[in-house]
DNA sequence: GTTCCGCATGAATCGATAG
DNA sequence: ACTATCGATTCATGCGGAA
């Protein structure tokens, strides 16, 4: 095995280009990126034209597949511009194309924009949703649906009524007391399995850092695709929000970013998280008990 | 010109390959189709297979693009399947390939249902989208986006979210009254124009007719693609919706069907309807104040 | 008349079984 | 090996009957 201290948690200086290679291969869990899109971030990545897409993103899709675990996921967020009325296919073209590198196009869960960006054109309205492409290296890969279950519909709490008080009191406490039998059964009244439509606010643009997605979205798929410890790879990690959200959720986390700024701004919200391990473990912990995130529930927890 | 009668305001039963050649070319102003998915419908046109399904549909396309005006739209809702455990990769093939044939591929919309088919597998969610994508023939097409304004504010943000039960009867009721007590909280209410995200939930069959897409869908692209009169053909009309919606907002309608119990199905949908103008008239003004849809604020009534 | 509960039903998908 | 069929899984919705 490789020496951890090398490469993990932390942010890698450099164009992803140069700096995968030097990754040991089958060593990464999760991917979750957002590429710069095309004819963004001009001054890093010099703008890459739709055209040409493609073509740049390959050979960087092939390090990512060379460095992710056979049971590993690949989560790429992003979306076509729109080119002279129309919307461009290089996305299209890429997912044919990483198929043919190998990849399996296992699934394209969609971001939906709550608070998409304003504007107002004569053809089209405001584009308020984004791709969330799934690939996988082989069709049996590590997913942990019971982490994101979410609560269900109205009808349930009608339902639930015919729980007696003092049935519920007891499931309550056994609950906290951490070993009851019934976990599962009282939980799984109240939580539903997700679906692939994924409804999150976009950041603002609040403090020092403007992410590319919410926190939301790569603690998401942090949550589905790895367990605690397992290592998060984020190939254009910006202002370092995967970082973040891999960190609050107790997982190894490496960045490779190229813009100086953005390195030194991750740098920061790095630091200011990773001072509070021990408020982690409670949060992790609460979190059985939190109707909004329930997570961790078949996986260990942290030591 | 065409003489009226002979195609219009009907459902033509036959294969749309066969009946699409006999319409007069550059007639039609939007074209709203769910065509059969890959392997559905086996006992009509075959279940097509995914592989063939580019090859299946191109021909059909042409014949759609002949028929339609210059200025009009061809919304396709349509979704691929899960094959070998990948999504398959024949719908965006086909874009490329509708592309190739001379389509503008405006706009890709998102139908989010909120009520997606249930079940649970290890490597996937429910399936709540499908892709409506919106074709053109050219960049200057006709698009009315007041039509399908809707009232801003918390009370439309927080129905992005969920939908609950009580909300959707109470505002069934509010419509149904025609002028309820609450009409004040809209009134003076600034509108929004929506985004490319559009939240309906799928027919059920509980109700006596089951249906490829809610009436919704194919209302909501009317209203954004046609004015009053326009003519809006569904190839793959099925059990009529396409053709009630038109009704309802006083356009044209043709629709072609191959399948005779759709056809009769549909026969007795559109009879139901028609039948009754007077209350379709008050429908549309109590659709001012319908958070659901909010249509012709800027076009004529009917009269 | 309301409100509530029970129940059937989907453009699904996987894995196992059978030809 | 490759295809066809079947059972199991799961939840929002609307309808009908009951309180």
């Amino acid at each position: 095995m490789f020496y951890a201290a090398d490469w993990l948690d932390k942010i890698l200086p450099g164009d992803c280009r140069d700096i995968l290679p030097t990754l040991p291969e089958a060593s990464v869990d999760l991917i979750v990126t957002s590429p710069p899109y095309a004819d963004q971030r001009q001054h890093t990545y010099g703008g890459v034209r739709p055209d040409d897409y493609v073509d740049w993103f390959l050979p960087i899709a092939a390090e990512l597949k060379r460095v992710l675990k056979p049971e590993g996921s690949f989560v790429l967020n992003i979306k076509e511009r729109v080119v002279d009325g129309e919307r461009h296919t290089y996305v299209l073209e890429l997912i044919v194309a990483l198929r043919k590198q190998g990849w399996l196009w296992t699934e394209e869960y969609i971001w939906h924009k709550r608070n998409s960006y304003p504007g107002k054109w004569p053809n089209r309205f405001r584009d308020a949703w984004e791709r969330c492409l799934h690939f996988t290296k082989q069709k049996n890969f590590a997913m942990y649906q019971d982490a994101v279950r979410v609560p269900m519909g109205d009808w349930s709490q009608s339902r639930l009524r015919n729980l007696s008080d003092t049935d519920k009191r007891r499931d309550n406490s056994r609950v906290q007391s951490g070993f009851g039998k019934k976990i599962e059964n009282w939980v799984g009244r109240e939580l539903a399995y997700p679906d692939n439509v994924l409804h999150m606010a976009t950041e603002c643009a609040n403090r020092n850092h403007s992410a590319a997605f919410p926190i939301e979205l790569p603690s998401w798929f942090i949550k589905l695709f790895t367990q605690p410890n397992d290592i998060v790879l984020d190939p254009f990690i910006g202002s370092g929000t995967t970082a973040e959200a891999a960190i609050q959720l107790g997982r190894h986390y490496v960045g490779i970013e190229l813009d100086a700024g953005y390195i030194q701004v991750a740098a920061e919200r790095i630091n200011a998280v990773t001072v509070q391990p021990q408020l982690l473990v409670v949060q992790e912990e609460s979190e059985l008990y939190d109707i909004v995130g329930v997570g961790e529930l078949d996986t260990p927890k942290l030591g």
